[in-house]
DNA sequence: CTTTTTAGCTATCAAATGATACCCATATCA
DNA sequence: TGATATGGGTATCATTTGATAGCTAAAAAG
C-alpha cells in the first residue's frame, strides 16, 4: 500500500478513532478542528488522497468515510432461533443476539448464525444447540450443507440435486432422506460456513 | 432489558444493519424512508424510546446514534497446531496465525484455538480439523473436555477424576481409556470452551 | 372517563454539512 | 522551466439534517 504522508497519517488516525469511540466518522469540520486547519477544502483533500491511495473509500452523504483497511476487527453478526420462509435474511423479531467474528469467516453480505435444534446432523458432528454461520444464498453445490425451507421449518441438511429433484440427506440413520421436487414449497436459504459450539 | 415494540425493533435493526455496512449510523430521514414514514418526527419518537429503554445512546450533531450492548473490543487469539509440554500459554513459533473472536466467548487471559488432530472424539461432534477454544487451567471438574498432556502429545478428552488415578476417556469406540496416575509426566493444559468448525 | 403510550402526519427553521470556485506557497520531478 | 503533488486559506451555496410546533388516532392502563 502506498505510504501516507505524516498530516494523512493524522486524518486516517482520526478518523479511525472516531470510529472506534462513536461508531460514527467525522465530519469534515471535525476533521479540520482536529488538525487545527480553517474551513473543510484542506480535510476533504486529505481525504481525496486518502481515497486514491485506498485507504479510505468515501461515501454520498454526510460523514460519508469508511476505512477499507480494517484487518480483524470483528463483524457483529446476529444470531437467529428460527428462519422465516421466503426471506433471504434473519426477519429482525427473531434476532436474539449478536456475535463478532472474525471478518475472514464471513463470505459475502448478511450472513447469520442460526441456533441449530435437533439431532439429524449429528453424525456429521453437528450437534443440537450448536451455532451454524449461514451465507445466504438460493442454490447450493450438490454435497453441500444447507439450511433448507421445508413445510415452514428450516433445517441443515446435505443437499443433493439428483435427475429431476432434490434431495436433503440427514446425518442420522434414523433418519430418511426428504425428496421435493423444486419449486413447491421448497426454499434454500444458504449454505453452511461454519459450525461453533459451546462447553461449559 | 425492556422490550420493544415491533417499530421498534425495526428501527434498531435497521440503525444496526447501517452500522455493519457503513459503519455509519444513519439519519433521521434514512431510518423514516426505510420504515415508511414521512418526515423525520415519527423516527425521533423511535429513538427517544429505544434511548429511554437503554438499547441507544445519543450524541449531538448528525447521525448521532451508538447502539449501547455493541460488542466492539477485538480479541485477536493465537491458532496453534500444537502444545508444548509443561508451557501453560502456547509457544510463538507454534502460532499458525491469529483469528478474532467475540469477547463473551473467552474466559480469563491465555486463551487460545488449537487445531484438533485425530478422530478420538468424533462421537461427541468434534472433528478432525475442528479448532477447539481452550482456556489454560492446569485442574479441570469430572466429565469437563480437556486438553490433556500425555507422552509429549496434546489430546483432547474428557476428564474423569478416580481414586488415585485420572482417567483420559476418548469418545470413540475404537479407542480405550487412558489411565494416568498424577504427577507423572501428565499435565492438563486448560480446557474446552468452544469448537469451531469450517466448511466450504 | 381520563391519562399515557404508541404511531403517525404536515410544515417550518436554524444549524450543520459537503462541495465548489478561486487564491497562495513550497517542494519535487521531469 | 514548467508541471505536479502537497498543504493551506477565504468565501459562498445548495442540501441535509436535527429539532420543534401543532394536529390526529388507536389502544392500553388507571
Amino acid at each position: 500500500m502506498e505510504p501516507l504522508t505524516e498530516r494523512q497519517q493524522q486524518v486516517l488516525n482520526y478518523v479511525s478513532s472516531c470510529l472506534d469511540q462513536n461508531s460514527c466518522p467525522p465530519t469534515l469540520r471535525e476533521i479540520s478542528e482536529h488538525i487545527g486547519t480553517a474551513g473543510t477544502v484542506t480535510a476533504m483533500r486529505h481525504l481525496e488522497a486518502l481515497e486514491k491511495k485506498g485507504y479510505v473509500q468515501r461515501r454520498e452523504g454526510s460523514r460519508g468515510i469508511a476505512l477499507t483497511n480494517r484487518p480483524n476487527i470483528p463483524v457483529p453478526l446476529p444470531v437467529v432461533g428460527t428462519v422465516r420462509a421466503g426471506a433471504p435474511e434473519p426477519a429482525i423479531e427473531d434476532i436474539s443476539g449478536y456475535v463478532s467474528v472474525d471478518p475472514s469467516w464471513i463470505k459475502g453480505t448478511g450472513c447469520f448464525f442460526l441456533q441449530v435444534k435437533g439431532d439429524s446432523m449429528i453424525e456429521a458432528g453437528i450437534l443440537d444447540g450448536d451455532l451454524a454461520l449461514i451465507q445466504p444464498q438460493p442454490i447450493a453445490d450438490n454435497g453441500q450443507i444447507v439450511v433448507a425451507m421445508i413445510d415452514g421449518e428450516a433445517t441443515l441438511k446435505h443437499f443433493y440435486r439428483e435427475e429431476d429433484h432434490v434431495r436433503l440427506e440427514p446425518r442420522n440413520r434414523n433418519m430418511a432422506s426428504i425428496i421435493v421436487s423444486e419449486a413447491e414449497g421448497f426454499t434454500i436459504i444458504g449454505k453452511l460456513l461454519k459450525t461453533v459450539r459451546n462447553y461449559s
